[in-house]
DNA sequence: CAAAGGATGACATCAGTA
DNA sequence: TACTGATGTCATCCTTTG
């Protein structure tokens, strides 16, 4: 074999890490404040985009039946521009009333009843009544809906609107100060929701339909949970699907986040394209300088989420095939600057012959690759390949057309390599290791499926190391690192090939076998401290102000959140950004923040 | 009991076509 | 514009094996 396995991880000498001077990252300190508007689409008048609707739009809503606040809401909700997505709106909520006077009275759930204010404009109780001429709402008050926008704030009506939804005050307090008093009604809920989702599921292990039917029993029992869902599901489909993909009216697509071509980011080495600047804005200015990563392909609307949350930071979405040999397209929100970066050397393989040059011997003219696809956390299982060699050694020289097609596709989908006569095998561990970056062996010494695994949820070291290459000149004395869902240290390995010192790194990974190739790695290469956590909830405020007050703070906050409900591999749970595991992101958030916080008060 | 093997679609995107 | 087929996806669940 000619690839040099082992470059990278011996050349540690060469840097002076006792040099004196401490850098400073460029940009100045910025003070966390939780008062200021965060990232929204909420105007401050309180409609979508700031497109107050025609008067004659709600009047015809309230002459189909629907009572004038209940539209009102509905369209701050979702807008007025989807007619289609509106009506199903208001047909769920007028179901929510009915459903409610079926179930007959809340304490059915066994749960606390709702808060209902003498102010409330989201009485399901009253919104069905639809015969009842004499009730809060009068049709013929055309200021009505104005006058109510008025008489509240914007943070008090979202608080009753949370709570109307079934939340406590506390809660909607908690999650205007997260998200800002700017925020979306949507975001704020799904602020709690997350946290609820989060919270109850560890604690107490139940599934993610109980949760949620857990969280909105407050206000109705299951079948209600289950008409909000759907009306989410709707609002969704009708809102950034294919009727809801024409902009909003400032320009921006709120829902569908388009992935660039060729995905190759703000910039890429061999790469010229047009110099990228951008000016971030002071609420997302380090320090600390940040990295986040996850699947580029998650279901809709996931990007525009965590964009949102990451302070409008618009992602840098990479294909690492453009890179090295193998597919790998990936979202990265980071603050750092994307100018002057350079990649690790030596290049990586950038096709499978550069790669692997021996199977060039048994790759069939007809099986046209030239990258592998992305690697995944399973390998083929011996039935894919044994049908391969059966379908081709029972047909001619070339094969038909039709065992051709099969066999491409099967290859493809499993990502075989050619390792003999009529012989297609998947990737060996220590094969993923080289195209991933990682050296030799590193995730050696746990079982091989685990080793797939962990692989398959790695980062590509090289696709990393590029955007974290700015850091190398800014902090001559070492970097301190807190990274979050470590896994085996793609970014920590990235930074170690680089050549910049970790003087510490706070590791918080849940996995046992990877918290095992950390350490083992780390105590082969690095000099440095490192403090291992199992589990981001674990993680709270006063022990990030600990290690920041004892590290005298982080320099980057490194980490991808768990994909597993976002990936389309995924059969059973493709939840989105609330499932079981990639709901974690709202810690990698809390954490950030917290850090900021924490650093701002030093 | 732990580890490995094998079967299990949904969904968004895109190119081509009518 | 709408439809169709092709492509590709940091996975989960149940059974079997050791």
């Amino acid at each position: 074999m000619s690839q040099d396995w082992t470059s990278g991880s011996d050349d540690s000498d060469k840097f002076d890490w006792d040099s004196d001077g401490e850098a400073e990252p460029s940009s100045a300190p910025a003070t966390r404040n939780f008062d200021a508007p965060g990232p929204s689409t909420l105007s401050s008048n309180g409609w979508i985009n700031g497109e107050a609707p025609p008067t004659s739009l709600i009047e015809g809503y309230v002459a189909m039946g629907f009572p004038k606040e209940m539209v009102v809401r509905s369209i701050k909700e979702i807008g007025h521009s989807d007619a289609e997505a509106l009506l199903e709106l208001l047909l769920t909520y007028k179901a929510l009333g009915d459903d409610d006077d079926a179930v007959g009275n809340h304490s059915t759930s066994g749960c606390n009843p709702p808060i209902v204010e003498g102010n409330d404009d989201l009485d399901f109780e009253n919104w069905n009544d639809d015969d009842d001429t004499g009730g809060r709402v009068s049709s013929s008050d055309d200021s009505g809906y104005e006058e109510f926008l008025r008489e509240m704030s914007d943070k008090d009506e979202k608080i009753n609107s949370l709570r109307d939804m079934g939340f406590s005050e506390d809660e909607a307090n908690m999650a205007i100060t997260i998200c800002g008093v700017d925020a979306d009604l949507s975001v704020l809920v799904d602020s709690i929701s997350a946290s609820q989702v989060t919270e109850v599921c560890h604690s107490r292990n139940l599934s993610d339909h109980q949760v949620t039917a857990r969280c909105f029993d407050s206000f109705g029992g299951r079948k209600r949970a289950r008409l909000i869902e759907e009306s989410k599901k709707k609002r969704k489909r009708y809102g950034g699907g294919a009727q809801g993909k024409r902009p909003s009216s400032d320009g921006s697509d709120e829902e569908s986040m388009p992935l660039p071509k060729p995905m190759v980011g703000f910039n890429l080495p061999g790469y010229r394209g047009p110099s990228m600047t951008r000016v971030l804005p002071e609420l997302a200015t380090g320090p600390p300088y940040f990295y986040y990563e996850n699947v580029a392909r998650a279901p809709k609307g996931v990007w525009a989420k965590i964009t949102r949350f990451l302070f409008d930071i618009q992602p840098e979405f990479v294909d690492s095939l453009h890179l090295c040999a193998a597919a790998r397209k990936r979202g990265y929100i980071h603050n750092l600057p994307t100018e002057n970066r350079s990649p690790l050397l030596p290049l990586p393989p950038k096709t499978i012959f550069e790669a692997f040059p021996h199977y060039k011997k048994w790759w069939p003219s007809w099986d046209q690759r030239t990258h592998l696809n992305c690697l995944q956390t399973c390998m083929a299982p011996a039935t894919v390949t044994e049908r391969i060699q059966q379908k081709l050694s029972s047909s001619g020289n070339p094969p038909p057309q039709s065992v051709q097609k099969y066999v491409r596709h099967e290859c493809s989908k499993w990502n075989l390599v050619w390792v003999g006569k009529d012989k297609a095998a998947p990737l060996e561990p220590h094969e993923m290791e080289y195209l991933l970056g990682f050296p030799k062996d590193h995730t050696r010494g746990v079982g091989k499926t685990q080793r797939y695994k962990s692989l398959g949820n790695s980062f590509q070291v090289d696709t990393v190391a590029y955007h974290l290459s700015v850091l190398r000149g800014m902090f001559p004395n070492g970097v301190r690192v807190l990274s979050l869902f470590t896994g085996i240290g793609g970014g920590e390995v990235a930074l170690h090939k680089l050549g910049i010192h970790m003087r510490v790194v706070v590791s918080v990974e849940i996995g046992e076998a990877n918290r095992q190739i950390l350490r083992s790695w780390w105590d082969q290469t690095q000099t440095g401290t490192l403090i291992e956590i199992a589990d981001v909830k674990s993680l709270k405020d006063d022990e990030i102000a600990t290690y920041v007050r004892r590290f005298g703070g982080f320099d980057l906050v490194i980490g991808g959140s768990p994909c597993n409900n976002l990936a389309g591999s995924n059969r059973h749970h493709r939840d989105g950004l609330e499932g079981e595991h990639s709901s974690l992101f709202y810690d990698y958030f809390r954490i950030l923040n917290s850090v900021k916080s924490a650093m701002a008060n030093m």
